[in-house]
DNA sequence: CCATCTTTGTGCACGCGTTCACAAAGACAT
DNA sequence: ATGTCTTTGTGAACGCGTGCACAAAGATGG
């Protein structure tokens, strides 16, 4: 995944596990698949495989939020749905700023995976004056002059930052200060924020440098294994990897 | 943040625990804004600062990696740029296939950060005929049909998915089968692989919802504080929230 | 009404990750 | 060469997250 936390020394809300908060978005798709199939009800163990967990992780995560199954039979699908949205706050109304439209922000405008769940775009935002008024995903872009007005106009409390590196913090500032109080930060870089707003990121790059540890690692392995030539007692790779 | 690691049940690799691992991309990025700005040494508080974590942590990070510090001066920035990105597998070239070239695929085709770090886009993969051709972040889309071509002439061991929701694990398989041995996967979906292929998701619903959760939160205290009526004993919010 | 069978909810143990706190190591000045 | 001062590297303790395994709960059939 491409996503981790900024710091929050697990802070545990409410007495639910970050951890389990952070599966409950993944149990609420695999049930609304469920849902949409008019599946009356699900066992831990099949909900747990739809959703790429392990069943007791998942019946443990449950027991946060209450007794919500039936000892024989399992979850009523209807009613989880229901539960998990209202734990997640999806069952109120999200007015989210999108802040740099370039490429990935034209794509995270157009993402429908943001209406579906009580997410609404209330504005997207560029520094770029050229931008202003050009509609993208049905949404005229306005300019940065406008974002303190935008955000008090529309009681926004969730920003996303697409912007180029460089632009990240000041805009981060702009927001905070406007009274936002959680960001979705897709710059490659650490943002600074005063205590009580939250932070999480998403930062592809670093996504596809783990990939390329672990596929090192692989052919490592295969091509020690095949050389079969002298290598640390503990199994150790050699030094410079050979070309 | 936005990512999360598809099992691997806490695999160490040669060593290394993952949650360093998922660092080291982090620490890299600092490290490389000090060499641009031709700063020689730089001490693990310093460092631990830019990065945005404990410096106890960096240096158990590094004590992994080996003693490559010096006790009473810090780390040589540009050795120590060397020694991560070797241990990332970075000094070496990483061609990558990115498949659906919609909004999104298109966006990561355009993303610097890929070409910056050793990654290498090989080929641009789209289902639909009438993209084939046609030229996006300056390399011209291929079609799915030639996949597997692409895949074997190229020696892909690294394969990007943006398509819909339910082409992704059709397109996961026949990338698997091609030869792919890791994947990052932007598409709502659970992926399912065989063993030996690592997959890492980056989904940004589920991010919005893990913000909209903890701003819940917030408002939930502080209209609790607020109107300061019977709650529950241990500060338990109110079942229901009010509108 | 009782027995059986399914599935939940959870007590418990284990392991990874984080953090503190300090000893060891080396630079630097005198 | 010796002492002082800075900073690393790590031993140890703690806490969170995970998974096993089972008892409790309820459905279902006779």
């Amino acid at each position: 995944m491409a996503t981790g936390r900024t710091h929050r020394p697990a802070t545990r809300s409410r007495g639910i596990p970050e951890a389990t908060v952070a599966r409950l978005p993944l149990y609420l798709r695999a049930l609304t698949g469920l849902s949409e199939r008019s599946v009356p009800t699900v066992s831990s163990e099949e909900l747990a495989a739809a959703a790429g967990v392990n069943s007791a992780k998942l019946r443990k995560d449950f027991s946060y939020l209450g007794s919500y199954g039936t000892r024989g039979v399992g979850y009523d699908v209807e009613y989880l749905v229901y539960q998990i949205s209202r734990e997640l706050g999806l069952t109120q109304d999200w007015p989210v700023v999108i802040v740099g439209i370039g490429n990935l922000g034209a794509a995270l405008a157009n993402y429908g995976g943001f209406a579906s769940r009580g997410f609404r775009v209330a504005a997207l935002i560029d520094a770029d004056p050229a931008m202003a008024g050009k509609p993208v995903a049905g949404i005229p872009v306005q300019h940065s002059d406008e974002l303190e007005k935008i955000i008090a106009d529309n009681g926004v409390s969730i920003g996303v930052i697409a912007t180029p590196a460089g632009a990240a913090q000041p805009v981060c500032d702009r927001l905070v200060a406007a009274g936002v109080t959680s960001i979705l930060n897709f710059a490659p870089t650490v943002l600074t924020v005063p205590d009580g707003v939250d932070v999480r990121k998403v930062d592809l790059s670093i996504e596809l440098q783990i990939l390329a540890f672990h596929e090192q690692r692989k052919a490592g392995e295969h091509a020690a294994a095949a050389a079969d030539e002298r290598k640390g007692p503990d199994g150790e790779l050699p030094a410079v990897m050979p070309a």
